[in-house]
DNA sequence: AAGTATATGGGGTGTTTACCCTATTGACAT
DNA sequence: ATGTCAATAGGGTAAACACCCCATATACTT
């Protein structure tokens, strides 16, 4: 966590008339998270130049996100997906509502129609593939922290299809795991074995061997490949990020 | 310091002081290609601010690629490795030396070892991971397009490893299996089990095991989680679609 | 106060995996 | 003809997995 937090007060002189005073800074305040560094980067340098919000603080994991959108308690969360660590969607399970006042914006390479849903259901309010052009994520931004919702077109598609679709009930099957539950999901999907999820949790082998087995009993899968799969089909895991 | 090129990224009437003199541009030319248009555009906003380089196009993919740079001659190629159509290393591929000013730097999401190999060999200068800092981007550019080369440090790590490897199994590790390695990666994938695998394959469930380790060793992966990983990654199965 | 859900533990059992080893056959190449 | 590779088949072992049973404590709900 580095120190991105610095108010920048000074502001330019903008529209060169009035001499700038200590006054409140109205604009909204932003916490971008996204994994690659010089994407993150990129996406500091462009929204302080839209000069419209204050950006409080960045992060590259899932879990500094959530303890910093805690802290920041920031007006517009801007969320990746895809990350090492808590994804995208876990962070916004995490966080589940407690800042009701804060606005979602998920800026994501990729746009699966069930982690949409998923995204959707915890919470999201925009929704900006990177395949976009950068003006739709700076509409995304600007309608969403003003309390509209704002999907792009191929989005709404998915969304229709996903919503459309008769709630396979494979889809709200994730929903049936308790948050321990989901962790331990995303770790055995990360090749972690049982012995190894109860030392990094901190407890025994058997409770771990026990959520194990509820886990998969609740999603009506028998082994880890079909475990894999759902965690992949439902973004708890990325497959191109190996562990 | 990293921040000094906040006031340049917005509208610009140029320099407000002195008047914009019909003078030679003398800045290098740069050719971007990235396949993600919210990404590219980014990019293309950070250099316009550094105002080091004439941006004569973008690319999003690589057949564009090849055709622009061949069209416009670029000082500098700015270049994604991992895209839909041709990938980098194949652009690099078609315009082997056809450009022999051109200078080439490659920003990508990933570094392995077998793609920079490839490369090196096609005439990359510089290379920048996503996930190292904008400023590294920056310096690279910079130095390239002066002639030297530029490789982070963690690259460098990656390309003596690479280079010390003796050559053979250069290209993706997916072409490293036989087809009936392949056959059965999908099915392992899918949840079947080495009995199972053995009784659809007619094959004994000791061939069946035998395959199961061969293939697992040449992919470098120890577990199922691993290896449905490696196969989604590499379209071998769709994890939407449960078998 | 009683019920439900969650997280935490344990015992046991049969199956499967991951990895070590050897060996035979056919195909294709130098 | 002599290799190397692919595919086949087997022996053995320790670990991990999948699934069944059970108990306890805490917290939240009704």
């Amino acid at each position: 966590m580095k120190t991105s937090l610095k108010d920048n007060l000074k502001k330019k002189p903008r529209d060169s008339a009035p001499p700038p005073l200590p006054v409140a800074d109205l604009r909204k305040t932003i916490l971008i998270v996204e994994d690659q560094a010089a994407i993150r980067e990129m996406i500091t340098e462009v929204l302080k130049s839209y000069n419209q919000f204050k950006i409080v603080g960045t992060a590259a994991e899932g879990q500094a996100a959530v303890e910093l959108a805690l802290r920041l308690r920031p007006d517009v969360l801007l969320l990746d997906v895809l990350m090492p660590g808590l994804s995208g969607i876990e962070v916004l399970r995490r966080l589940n509502k407690s800042i009701p006042r804060m606005r979602v914006v998920v800026f994501s390479a990729k746009q699966e129609p069930q982690i949409i849903r998923g995204l959707i259901q915890e919470g999201m309010h925009g929704f900006v593939n990177k395949n976009s052009s950068l003006s739709e994520l700076r509409q995304a931004l600007d309608k969403v922290s003003q309390g509209e919702n704002w999907y792009n077109d191929t989005f709404s598609q998915t969304v229709r299809e996903a919503l459309a679709k008769p709630n396979s009930h494979a889809d709200s099957m994730i929903e049936l795991l308790t948050p321990r539950e989901r962790e331990i999901t995303v770790l055995i999907a990360r090749s972690h074995s049982s012995k190894e999820v109860a030392s990094q949790l901190s407890i025994s082998l058997k409770t771990s061997e026990n959520h194990r087995a509820n886990l998969m009993r609740k999603l009506g899968v028998h082994d880890v490949a079909g475990l894999v799969r759902f965690a992949v089909r439902h973004g708890l895991v990325d497959p191109s990020i190996d562990p």
